[in-house]
DNA sequence: ATCGTGCTAGCACAGATGCGCTACGAAAGG
DNA sequence: CCTTTCGTAGCGCATCTGTGCTAGCACGAT
């Protein structure tokens, strides 16, 4: 092996490139070259890297889905339920720049996904594993009691879902209200341990 | 006044032809020529409607906008609160391929904001009126007894607005939720109307 | 020292893109 | 009638796009 330079840094320099990009100008501002000078390369060498503008793509769209996983992994250690839901909760959400470009960057490549099936692919994968984790997190929460037994978990999971990826948008398109996330999923967290309004006829509610 | 065309019609099917190249092709397939082409026009004249490609961008947002605004004042009318939120949020929601498509769109279009101004500010405008149409639906759910005075306006309408979001980026990404997504909202309403976790403490829940 | 290979650098091409500009048509005003 | 004005049609240009291709370079194994 002759001038090894680490492939996998390359790659993962030049995704981060196109990530830049997108926030700063725009899907429709990525191109080849504009990556390459971005990522302080000339053509030829991404190319070597990605020789087509759909592996770019690709790739810049895998990577964001590793970081995030990578992310929540390390709180898979938490034993109690709701504080375990609480930290993958908070950190799937934009709640800084680097997640924020992360989202947005999701975003972008979700839109571009027609013109390029491969993306649609991998969006859709990544769709259902937070889907299934949402699912996940709320049966947790039922096995501690946390959920209460009168609310269906499927129904939860997919309502906690929306939730999150609502939250996430907000944040995307308004930083300020960061603060208000963080409320907004504690009460979430806590409301899920009451009856299902359902179950229990709501007490005095339709008064006042 | 020579040859008058109904300019305002014009620019309409303009702006849906742009809607199908997004939805067909992705964002980046929008070029002054394609869209023309679409239209069944000549790039003269589109370029007569629409002299700027960011003119054209602006509009085909506007016009997601005003579409969905406008179903929206229909269900105004309804007098139960809860029926007219019922009426309202699932308006909004993706439920047909027509609102999926506006949905899409304007999606698209946010993702496109960085390197038009413009789209930024209307996505910010938008955005801020369906943030405040969900506090004040819950405002009126109040009013009506239907939000149980325990809970905070402000919190549960920034609930109500993430759960909807959420919801819709879900139908977006899958069609086939559409039953669920109903089941969703009626739930999420009937909720409302119970105490607020944090003031009624959660009865029998903390057991299994 | 030589060779093979991983990487850089860049040329070339066919096509697309946004936009400035002009020429022609048709219709309504005078 | 003629003239004004709106809309159509389209040429042209400078620039950018993705991708095929070919040299050359530096280095590590032989």
């Amino acid at each position: 092996m002759p001038r090894h330079i680490d492939q996998d840094r390359r790659r993962t320099e030049i995704a981060e490139a196109v990530w830049r990009l997108v926030v700063r100008e725009g899907v429709s501002a990525v191109s080849l070259r504009t990556v390459a000078a971005e990522a302080g390369l000339v053509l030829g060498s991404l190319r070597h890297s990605f020789p087509t503008k759909a592996d770019l793509l690709a790739y810049s769209m895998e990577l964001v889905h590793e970081r995030v996983q990578e992310r929540v992994r390390r709180h898979l250690g938490v034993r109690d339920a709701r504080a375990l839901a609480r930290a993958v909760l908070l950190e799937v959400l934009p709640l800084d720049e680097e997640r924020r470009t992360e989202l947005r960057v999701n975003l972008a490549l979700v839109v571009e996904s027609p013109a390029h099936p491969r993306l649609a692919e991998l969006a859709g994968a990544a769709q259902t594993a937070l889907a299934q984790m949402c699912r996940d997190l709320c049966g947790h929460l039922g096995s501690a009691g946390l959920l209460h037994p009168s609310r269906d978990v499927a129904l939860e999971g997919a309502r906690l879902h929306a939730l999150l990826d609502g939250t996430a948008l907000h944040l995307l398109l308004d930083p300020a209200a960061v603060p208000s996330a963080e409320q907004l999923v504690e009460a979430h967290l806590r409301e899920l341990a009451t009856p299902s309004p359902e179950a229990g006829p709501a007490s005095g509610a339709a008064r006042r």
